[in-house]
DNA sequence: AATAATCTTTACAAAATCTTTATACTATTT
DNA sequence: AAATAGTATAAAGATTTTGTAAAGATTATT
């Protein structure tokens, strides 16, 4: 187990998964593989990422009709790859909503500069990536929850969750938008997990877990951490 | 003057900023133009811009110092520019905080596209549609009710219910207009619903629920809400 | 390959909410 | 003023939603 961020490689060129592989491995990512659109698009949705690297020149289909159908709900960054350095193709990724885009061959060092640069600015916390709400703190760059400055070792599962509240705090998350953002979209109907992982998040942040002050309960809706 | 997006240039190189310049304006930013570090800095200082072009090359002090005291306290986007095509260059420009790097000389349609991608992924600033009617507040966005500043819990039904008057504040709306909005077009006929969470909803933010002063009850047509 | 950790699924109990009923109350009309 | 129509409220009953434990399945670690 660990609680790295997991990143998803949509690429068809064996090679460049592999030294993409080794070099964000050896960065502290968890690295997912697909070599084509479609199970590009069924891993995201199964399982989503912390990040997607996105060829363009993908065997079934454009890596720009891929980019479009994931923006339909996979709202964290996309950085395309692509030995196309035309700007056109530049200018209609971004503009579909990829927040980088890099051009093959590229050096390993600028890319992970990038995806840094690129997840930083949309957790945009950027000051401060600690969220602290009474005597619980999380610290979103660390991947670390602590209760009382104890801390609370949570699978990445609760951790996603958790983190999910606690920066949208204060407000409702329906369990819709709990499942599409952390199982993916397929899941939308499984509600019942959302219910296990409240219950076992609640046992190790909450001091009471029968009476919970943290994690609320909105009958019909969804959850909220205040 | 006009409310388009202002873009803070700076540059040592005329030519370079006469081609910014045109390029920018023509496509609807508002451009301000400093030739030195310790102009930029002032300038930025004086008048923060939604988003910053900086140069490395400067004559006076390395656009990567700029860079370090403008994220100090700037936490807009900034997009650096430069011949220097480096990796070194790249990977310390991003990992002091920059959101993007350019190579000159730069395709301005993709340093267009760049700007556009930069700041779609900065801008998520939530907007909260808070209603308020006297000790009374409703935060849509939240999914919260306050009363003297003190959380009202309320149910779904209850929830969506108030939400419908306080949006049509002054407005009678009636039974018919409610019970479909919020049970649907095969309930409209149930008028006892509509009571019975009058009811509830008054006893719960009503200082008096007997002499009501929000929800007014129009005889014959329906509820309204002052 | 074995072990441990985590996730998924199932089943049922508990709680919250909604619906229905009954009855008292208020406003409007005749 | 009496009759009628509309409204308010509590409370019981029905339904939906939620909480929890635990077994089974999968995935990661040793």
């Amino acid at each position: 187990m660990n609680n790295h961020p997991e990143i998803l490689i949509i690429d068809d060129e064996p090679q460049i998964r592999k030294l993409l592989d080794i070099t964000l491995h050896s960065n502290q990512y968890n690295v997912r593989e697909a070599s084509t659109a479609r199970e590009g698009l069924i891993m995201a949705a199964n399982h989503p990422p912390e990040l997607i690297l996105l060829d363009i020149g993908l065997p079934d289909e454009s890596g720009h009709v891929v980019l479009q159908k994931l923006r339909e709900w996979f709202t964290k960054p996309i950085i395309m790859l692509s030995v196309q350095s035309g700007e056109e193709d530049i200018v209609k990724a971004l503009d579909n909503g990829a927040n980088d885009y890099l051009v093959k061959p590229f050096r390993t060092g600028e890319l992970l500069a990038r995806i840094r640069s690129v997840m930083r600015s949309i957790s945009n916390e950027s000051e401060n990536p600690i969220i602290t709400s009474d005597d619980i703190a999380i610290d979103l760059a660390l991947r670390t929850v602590k209760k009382n400055d104890e801390s609370v070792k949570l699978t990445l599962t609760e951790y996603n969750l958790l983190a999910l509240l606690m920066k949208n705090e204060g407000k409702v998350l329906t369990h819709q938008f709990l499942l599409r953002a952390i199982w993916g979209p397929t899941y939308v109907d499984q509600s019942q997990y959302v219910r296990v992982f409240i219950a076992q998040l609640r046992k190790k942040i909450e001091n009471d877990s029968n009476n919970p002050s943290h994690i609320i309960t909105e009958s019909g809706i969804g959850y909220r951490f205040v």
